[in-house]
DNA sequence: CGGATTCTTGAAGTCGCTCAACGAACGTGG
DNA sequence: CCACGTTCGTTGAGCGACTTCAAGAATCCG
């Protein structure tokens, strides 16, 4: 069955991941075409031979523990990671201790692709539960390229929609008040969970209130006082990380950048 | 001779483009061999023979009057543009009427790839002066990577540069403030005039107080304070749009969080 | 020249930040 | 299982950076 949602009262070191899912993926864990996630990650669009080739030169699964690291900047450059299982920050931090999070990856998403310019990682990725992630060797990757033409589609499509990503955090960072951006930053989870099968109203904040206003340019105090008015307001409840969004049309429109009446 | 300078008074709707630069993008205006642009553009490391393959795609030239659009959101996306001669400015403009202008593009910069993902442009591309474009038939282009292994990898390292120039953007909108997001913008136009073979120190802006405030996150009021600040604080000499940078390291020193002494 | 656009400067206002204190949840070790 | 230190989150008061509003100066360009 499709669209579980996400359980209630997990405790925070437990990946909350639906049983179901996980167990699929321990048990399948090696091939593409019986992963939960072929239509949303980097073979999407194969058939079954080109698959298969594709399924060859994917490497270990890894295991990443929570708040350790996938890689690090300047770490050099071999693999991209399709997150599998769990969820990662992408964060820059800059000599001064400036830090930015560049984003929030979910199972699907591809990672590393800013690291192709240089030959060197340009930010650091780091769990924020226990993950697994697809090792996907670059070099094999591009040589494939060669064979298999709308894999190469699919990889320009997955890196221009990266840069279509950013544009919108830009336009979030550079236009939009406190309100207005972290009432895009919660329909933007809900539709990207609702595109994995699960709820689109009823999740779990992986990510402390200090990461999510990093990402969106606020101070965690403003954070935690915006989640209180959105729940006087009726559009959410919040539960500690425990989302449950009550009124989507009204954050939507906020999303939108209509003022809230409050 | 390399490294000319930008000119001093030049009316606005000439290009601001050395004469002899000029001149030579005029007469030889069909081959990317000779084109000075050649080591910061597509083609960059080809060989003599890949490269007169990507000159046989390569479509028409372009000349787009200021104030003119490139493309708009929405147009269907057949051509990926390399700025040849004169500068553009790139905006997504949401329905509400928000705006951000998500980069600048100068000779040698690639325009398009967020088009990629949804077959449509994501974004309008803005002429600021008279300037030319180089149109770069996107299908065939995706057939020449079969061909030109090379081509295939510079272009990956294109793509992975511009999501990293997004991330510098985002760092610069969500951590930093005024003062050091146009300090930070300063010396990123004069290094990319630098590595163009033009003056570091020494260049017109080809863009409006109010589109540098939009694409920083600011008012045009306190791009316009700000600038008063740097020149009374002797970092530059602001005349109009033409600028000179007298401190170049007190300005990077900004530019990397410093916090400036006024 | 003269209307329109762009830029500058000042004064007042506001949104989000800083500082501070407290409370809740976690998780490690007894 | 509870005790206790630590991390994380909430709330309030005051402040400051940037915005808004307004007026005027400079520049552009037909």
């Amino acid at each position: 069955m499709l669209a579980p949602s996400t359980q209630g009262r997990i405790a925070r070191t437990i990946p909350v991941i639906p049983d179901s899912a996980s167990a699929h993926a321990q048990e399948q864990a090696n091939h593409c075409h019986s992963c939960s996630l072929r239509n949303l990650c980097l073979p999407t669009g194969l058939g079954e031979s080109d698959m298969a080739k594709f399924d060859m030169i994917v490497g270990r699964r890894h295991r990443i523990e929570r708040d350790k690291f996938l890689y690090r900047m300047n770490d050099p450059f071999k693999y991209l990671y399709a997150v599998r299982v769990g969820h990662f920050k992408t964060q820059r931090i800059e000599d001064n201790g400036e830090q930015q999070i560049t984003g929030f990856q979910m199972p699907g998403d591809l990672l590393g692709m800013d690291a192709i310019a240089g030959g060197h990682h340009y930010s650091d990725s780091v769990a924020l539960e226990d993950s697994e992630v697809c090792e996907i060797p670059f070099s094999k990757l591009e040589q494939l390229f060669a064979d298999i033409p709308s894999l190469l589609r699919h990889f320009h499509r997955l890196m221009s929609h990266e840069i279509r990503r950013e544009q919108n955090i830009m336009i979030s960072l550079g236009n939009m008040r406190a309100e207005q951006r972290l009432a895009v930053f919660f329909t933007n989870l809900s539709s990207r969970y609702a595109s994995r099968g699960y709820s689109p109203s009823n999740f779990h904040l992986r990510m402390k209130r200090e990461e999510i206003g990093n990402h969106l340019g606020l101070r965690i105090e403003s954070i935690s006082r915006l989640l209180a008015r959105f729940q006087k307001a009726g559009y959410v409840k919040v539960d500690n990380r425990e989302v449950r969004i009550l009124d989507k049309i009204r954050l939507e429109t906020l999303a939108a950048g209509e003022m809230a009446a409050c």
